[in-house]
DNA sequence: GCGTGATATTGCAATATCACAATTTTATAA
DNA sequence: TTATAAAATTGTGATATTGCAATATCACGC
């Protein structure tokens, strides 16, 4: 079929499932890498350091920016992206949750 | 395309977004918790409990295998899966680590 | 051996994802 | 207003993923 039958599991199970997808792809582990080591980054910069071009840089950032780990800032022509500090760390919370959640499951 | 083109990412970014798209399905987050439940849990079991068709558990099955977070024993017919809690306790850490490390590159 | 039950594999259709060229939008600078 | 530069959007082709029916494999009991 091709699409991911979603309503046959619960909120939290897809929450997990949408926030690892995101970083399902080394790009996107690259860019949030990148960005959060220069604290502000555009668009271009990513370009280059990367070596994608420019509409699938901008393709994987509207991925990040759906989950809403990106900030943005606008500086003349420039537009620049930071990390959204708050939700990062609900992020990781959510899917570290996860596995020492199952951990403990194993444990008992 | 459709293909990612891995060879222009690090060993390390490429790992993170290895485990993390295995944990990108909610079939694949609902069948990790339902084998860490029950301690070993066979094919059918999770079958039953989850609502899709057999070939589709054995081959989302196959993802978590791929990244070594099941291990098998077999029992007469039954084949009964467990979690390899030591990869998964790698996969937590690697995991883990990222999103650790990105938030202190933010802060510095 | 033969049937049975459990799981893996194969083949296929539908959809999603990845990557990029071309274009559009937006905002500044000249 | 016009050029320019940055980034988003659109359109497209190639590949990957999801899901299932049909089939194959494997291990047991008879």
């Amino acid at each position: 079929m091709g699409f991911t039958k979603k309503h046959i599991f619960n909120e939290h199970q897809n929450l997990v499932a949408n926030y690892s997808k995101v970083l399902g792809h080394p790009a996107r582990i690259s860019i949030i890498q990148l960005i959060s080591d220069k604290k502000y980054c555009n668009c271009n910069e990513l370009v280059k350091a990367i070596g994608l071009a420019q509409p699938t840089i901008s393709q994987h950032l509207a991925e990040i920016r759906k989950i809403g780990l990106l900030k943005q800032t606008v500086k003349g022509k420039n537009l620049f992206y930071s990390i959204n500090i708050e939700k990062l760390n609900i992020c990781r919370r959510v899917v570290n949750d996860f596995f020492v959640k199952t951990q403990v499951s194993c444990g008992k």
